[in-house]
DNA sequence: AGTCAGTATCGATTTTATCGATACTGACGC
DNA sequence: GCGTCAGTATCGATAAAATCGATACTGACT
């Protein structure tokens, strides 16, 4: 590689005002060092790009096809220079939440973090929890948040917040009014459950264990909204984090139902690439996050 | 634009082989040139692209994000290299021939410019005379070989070569055994011509002047081969160019038909953009060409 | 002939890249 | 626990490159 960026630079300067002299004002740079740079460029390949008659330059038929490589090269070199500013700088994150703690929590942090950082360019987007694990290891978010722990060597888990599965009903459903459900209830209800890769539906299957085979999974849906829906029309019972239920118990559309004895607890986590040296806005983020709880 | 080329490629190898020192071998430079070039990267940024540990060294997230923008770059970066390297040397050369020219002559003389250069990028393509210049204008090819004259305060015209149009028919044709066309049996026949933009049509407009309005242009066609066809299945009379119709004159195909008092002489010329400098392979092309006329 | 605006060249200086030598670090084997 | 080893970082020295200011050259215009 004989050329350098800044030969670049100076060459398409020259080439746009067709002048050594007022190029080198634009890059504030003498003239002779402009002058000096170009035909080191020249030198270095061997070829001209200019055609030089006493006091005047003038691209050649050499440099006016290389011009329009040079230009987009140059511009790629800006890119990868602006890449590397915004990664230097805390306002770069991207953030990836499962459905639930993304849609519930995150949404609400995300103006506390814009507030400190107003130019702040923060990415955010929500998948289940092994896409958003599959996105941390792939380097596609800076940080995930997600709703169970998982074991995987490149991965560091910290642990957030405890969270609680509430299994609901609507207010006119028969259960309504039992308020504990007893295996049997369990057994004949219609289940309106998330999908089975699912952080809710994970700590579901653990939390009833031992009933699994007897319940009845009426419809799966991948989006609480849906399974809020489809319980409140009547369609049958679900299971889901409180943290997506309270605004609906306090408005009385939905009712919540207790379960004797059965764990319904969780952890969410946030999930980082492991590695020494985290990036300033990543902190930033897990510590706002943190005091929010 | 705080990074150099150099330092991109020293990334770039750190990070493929995870290893200072490797990448300094492969590098074919000092391990502390390359962990200090490395450094200054980082340090120019502000980032850590990399996470030490003792004697480990490690990509973290932005170093991951970064790569892959990197390696795009330093590519980029090598294409524009090897254009630079291109135009260097002479065997790179694009020429755009008119039609007539380029089918019928430039193809002999491709095969001598490869004997001198056999590892040489030539590129050759066909248009009509007006796009063929517009091309050289435009530094889409490096010389042009057109079949008239034209006037560009950018373009520098070295005439090459003389040429002369031919009026035929086929052998069947009533006119094949007069041999010498009247005005009359112009009027009276049926033209096949090239289109109007092209030189051999611009030439017989000239060489036909007085009687144009007379005339009765039967089909037009952009390419020679279809006039040929066209004449050679009776369809009408034709005019074009000696150079390609001489074998078949010589296998009785067809039949010149000479006209009285017309001058259907032309001249070819090469098309340059007007500069100082040429490039050698150019130079060296217009040469090859004088000589093989 | 003189001025002007432009380019190229020269010598000096500063900055950058690179080197070789050396110090530090963690893993491994005895 | 103590060398050894393979790796990285640091240091001082040197070579190479970028840049500067001053100056010489060139062609156009007055």
């Amino acid at each position: 590689m004989n050329f350098s960026i800044r030969q670049l630079e100076i060459f398409l300067a020259v080439a746009k005002y067709q002048s050594v002299s007022k190029a080198a004002d634009q890059l504030c740079l003498s003239q002779s060092a402009a002058s000096a740079s170009l035909q080191n460029l020249e030198k270095a390949y061997g070829v001209n790009l200019f055609d030089r008659q006493g006091n005047k330059i003038k691209l050649n038929a050499i440099g006016h096809t290389l011009r329009k490589e040079a230009e987009t090269l140059f511009a790629h070199c800006q890119q990868f220079d602006d890449a590397l500013k915004r990664h230097a700088d805390i306002g770069h994150l991207r953030v990836g939440a499962s459905f639930t703690i993304g849609n519930h929590l995150v949404v609400r942090y995300l103006a506390d973090y814009l507030a400190s950082y107003p130019d702040a360019d923060v990415q955010f987007e929500t998948a289940n929890t092994p896409d958003i694990v599959a996105k941390v290891l792939n380097y596609e978010v800076d940080v995930g948040m997600i709703e169970r722990e998982v074991q995987h060597r490149e991965l560091e888990l910290i642990p957030w917040k405890e969270d609680e599965l509430v299994v609901f009903c609507s207010a006119s459903h028969p259960l309504a009014k039992k308020g504990v459900l007893k295996d049997k209830d369990i057994k004949e209800a219609r289940w309106i459950l998330r999908e089975p890769d699912s952080g809710a539906r994970f700590t579901f299957d653990r939390a009833l264990a031992g009933l699994l085979p007897d319940i009845e999974i009426y419809r799966e849906f991948k989006h609480n909204e849906a399974i809020k829906s489809a319980v409140e029309s009547g369609l049958g019972i679900g299971c889901l984090s409180k943290v997506v239920l309270q605004n609906d118990f306090r408005n009385g559309d939905l009712v919540p139902l207790t379960l004797a004895n059965r764990d319904m607890t969780r952890t969410f986590y946030f999930a980082l690439p492991k590695q020494r040296h985290k990036k300033a806005a990543v902190e930033f983020w897990v510590e706002l996050c943190r005091k929010m709880t």
